[in-house]
Order: C-alpha cells, then sequence, then structure tokens
DNA sequence: TCAAAAGTGTTCCGAATACACCCATGA
DNA sequence: TCATGGGTGTATTCGGAACACTTTTGA
C-alpha cells in the first residue's frame, strides 16, 4: 500500500468501498462423515437456499475477531479451530452490494457440530464429500466450500489440524475414517497405524473404548504435536 | 453472509467501511538469491520506509484485476503468475485509516524482474530469504513478507510454481538452485535430478548451454505439467 | 592434462504396502 | 464357538540418499 497521492485525497464520503464480511465453514465430522453447517436465508436475495453464516466486519475488530464473533452470535459456539482460508472478491459474487468476504474455516468435534446444529435457528448439515448432491447453494458459497474441502483434503495429513475434528479421546479407526473422508479414498490399515504413531502426535491412554461386539481399541490422545506447519499472522 | 437484519438497514453513509487494498510480493530468482521488489515511501506515515507496492481496489474491479492493475501501475510489467497469498485484517496495521489488504504473490523471471527494478521508479530489491537483514519495513509488510517466503517454500516442491520463476530454458542446476535458494538447505544432485526428471514436467531441449570453463548442462523446458494442485476459484 | 561441473550407475536405507496371523470381546 | 474388528509381525516393493564414477568442456 503506497498510494499516497490518491490516499490524501480519499474521502470516504466521495469514493465508494466495498463492504467486507467473513463467511464461516463449519465442519464438523459426525458419523464418520464430514458436515458443513449451512444457514436458510429467509430473505431475498438467494431466499430459501441455503448459505455460510458470515457477517459484516466492523471498525473495531480484527478479521479473527469477526469470525469469533459470528462463530458466537450465529453458531453459538464460543472457542474453536478458526483458520483464513481464501478472501472471495468477484464484482458480482452478491447482487446486493459490491462485498469482498473473507472465508474462515472452523473445525469442530462432534458433540459442538451436533449441539450447533440443534441450538442455533435455521442451521443445516450437509454432506462436505458430495457437494454435487447439494441443492445450489447461494451465492459464490459452493466454490467457498470447494476450496474448503480441497485445502482440508491437502492439510490432513501433514498437519495436525485433523485432530480438531475429534474428541479428546479416539481411537485409531476414527481417525482412519476422518482421514478417508477427507481423501476420498481407502487407507491401508497397518500402514496408516504406524504413519500415526511414528509421528508422536499420540499419547495412549490406557483406556479403551467400551462398545460392540469385538475387541476394544485402545483409546489415544492427541498430544500436543512437536513443531507442526504454521501458518497464521496479522 | 445472511445478515439480513443488518443488511437491509445497512446505509453506506451512517455505517464506516473499512478501505481494501491489495498488496504485491513481486518475487524473482536473479544470480541464484530469491528477490523481492519494494518502493521506499516517499511520504508520511513510515516516509522512507520500504513497503510492497499496492493499491486501493475499485468498486467495479475484482481482487485480482486491482491486482493486475498494480502490477502494471506500479512495477510496469503486464501479465504474471499472481496467487493470493493471504488477507491481512490487524485494526491497526496502518494508521492512518482502517484498511484490509489482500496480499497476492507475483513470481517473475529473472529479465522481467530486473526490467521492473530498472524501469519503475522507486522500486528496490532485497533478499527474501534474509528477512532479518534487511532495515524495518513499514507497516506489517515484513509479516506479509514472512508468510509469502514460507508459502513459497511449502509449496516449490509440490507443484510447478518454481517455474515461473526461471527462463523459458534452464538447466538443472538452475532449478536445483532455485530449489535450495527457497529450502534454505542443500540438496543431493543426483537424488534432485531424478525427482525431476521423474515427475515428467520437463522436456529436454536438445540444446546446452554456451557458458564457462566446464561441460555445458542441457537445457530443459518447462511442459505444462499434467493435473498440479490448483487452488485459485472467484 | 587439469579443473570444474554435468551426468550416470550402483548400493543402501527407510517408509509404505500387502498379507498372514493373533487377540479380545459379545453373542 | 464363532464372527468381528483390533492389533502385530514379516516379507516385499518403491523411492530417495549417498557415493563413486564417467563425460565434456575451457583454460
Amino acid at each position: 500500500m503506497d498510494d499516497d497521492a490518491f490516499l490524501f485525497s480519499y474521502d470516504p464520503a466521495t469514493y465508494d468501498r466495498p463492504s467486507v464480511t467473513v463467511d464461516l465453514v463449519l465442519i464438523g465430522f459426525v458419523d464418520a462423515r464430514l458436515s458443513v453447517l449451512l444457514l436458510r436465508r429467509a430473505s431475498a436475495p438467494q431466499r430459501g437456499r441455503l448459505a455460510l453464516p458470515g457477517g459484516f466486519v466492523a471498525m473495531d475488530e480484527s478479521l479473527e475477531q469477526a469470525a469469533a464473533r459470528v462463530l458466537r452470535d450465529k453458531a453459538g459456539l464460543g472457542a474453536a479451530s478458526l483458520e483464513q482460508l481464501y478472501t472471495f472478491g468477484a464484482v458480482d459474487r452478491d447482487p446486493r452490494m459490491r462485498i469482498i468476504s473473507v472465508a474462515y474455516v472452523a473445525l469442530l468435534d462432534a458433540p459442538t457440530f451436533v449441539a450447533a446444529e440443534r441450538g442455533a435457528a435455521g442451521l443445516h448439515a450437509i454432506d462436505l464429500t458430495d457437494l454435487e448432491a447439494v441443492p445450489p447453494l447461494a451465492f459464490d458459497h459452493a466454490a467457498i466450500l470447494g476450496v474448503a474441502r480441497d485445502r482440508l483434503r491437502g492439510k490432513i495429513d501433514h498437519s495436525d489440524i485433523g485432530f480438531a475434528l475429534l474428541p479428546e479421546r479416539f481411537t485409531l479407526r476414527q481417525l482412519q475414517d476422518l482421514h478417508e473422508a477427507a481423501l476420498g479414498m481407502a487407507l491401508n490399515k497397518s500402514a496408516f497405524r504406524r504413519r500415526m504413531l511414528d509421528r508422536g502426535w499420540l499419547e495412549p491412554t490406557g483406556e479403551r473404548e467400551a462398545e460392540a461386539s469385538h475387541r476394544p481399541a485402545e483409546l489415544f490422545r492427541f498430544r500436543g504435536a512437536g513443531p507442526a506447519r504454521a501458518e497464521r499472522p496479522a
């Protein structure tokens, strides 16, 4: 930013500025499926269509703060793993006015996801891995979901983001189901097992699942992780 | 975005909106070093400091169009590989007003980079891989450069972005120098060689470099690349 | 003929895979 | 006792790393 000639003569009342919003992709892993929470629009435009929960960025809050506020107000959730996804700025992406939207991804564990789905009004869950089967979404939100899906797919095996989708204690089978859902392919059991254990991210709790008609699996806990890949400034 | 109650009562004259800019990280690979082009600020604030070239996003242009325009006006360049990097939105990142900036990375080949450095007024090149040695930059631009450096480091071995920094015909040594500069580490010669050739991205031109006191290396060309990793919607 | 860097072949090692087998539980 | 899925051990395959070696040029 170095447009000083323009900047000094820049009069907010004279020159239009775009509006800026944040849109949230709320992802959960429930019943071995990756789901996203969308809001059914109650008014025009795109009335009746599903849309990402979002809101305007106020002058006194950062993008992250705006995202956290939307998470609170629209989904009734406190903290969650929030990560900036991409910024969408096509001129006509919203018919009402010029709106630039910064998309964030929030990864929720299953109880939180289900609580939000039941608790907040108008929230519906759809399958993130089968976007073709979803009825048309509002605005360019289908494209945003596509980017979110691709990002999750690209990062889940190289970073620790997946654990934000699992309960505090989980089995290796759950972890593998999550990876398989995100990648859309089956994974070799013992190879996956070894790879995950060799990473040093998993801490065995002595406990085992109390479940069904077979040998109970051991429950693991996500141990903080060593220096993982980070990417979140500003 | 579903904030209709707010939206319908939203009066641009009443509610302030943030300004939105694009900032460009112009990266080149010259003399086996990764460099970035910065503009010396001629006026307050941060007068005399180096800053990323940038500009406001107009109402009738997309973010990509704004980035291309800045590339043209500030660096005198036509087309270039432009990729969105990250959006910076801290409240106080600019002392004059609330400015949200969408950063883009442009990868330039060496002649283009040098031409821009010489041609456009006030442009200075600094070493991207040695940001600590650079005098303090304006605003949060040092953080932006850090994100750009990390992104390049993370992608250069997994995608084909590196070729945008090389001339149309290049030697494997040049390609390896580029990767070593981006990663900040030495790479094994034959392993690198085999890995690159096995990818099917490189097309041998029959030609060889006309150069110095040793066996001339073969010149390769970047062949379109198969379905590489993409990530650029809206 | 020597220095320097390009380019190749061979071995070694580790990670991923495939697969066989054992273990623990409910029915 | 059987079915089911958890968990382990072993052989195989594949790719990268290491390293020695040959090739080709200018000086």
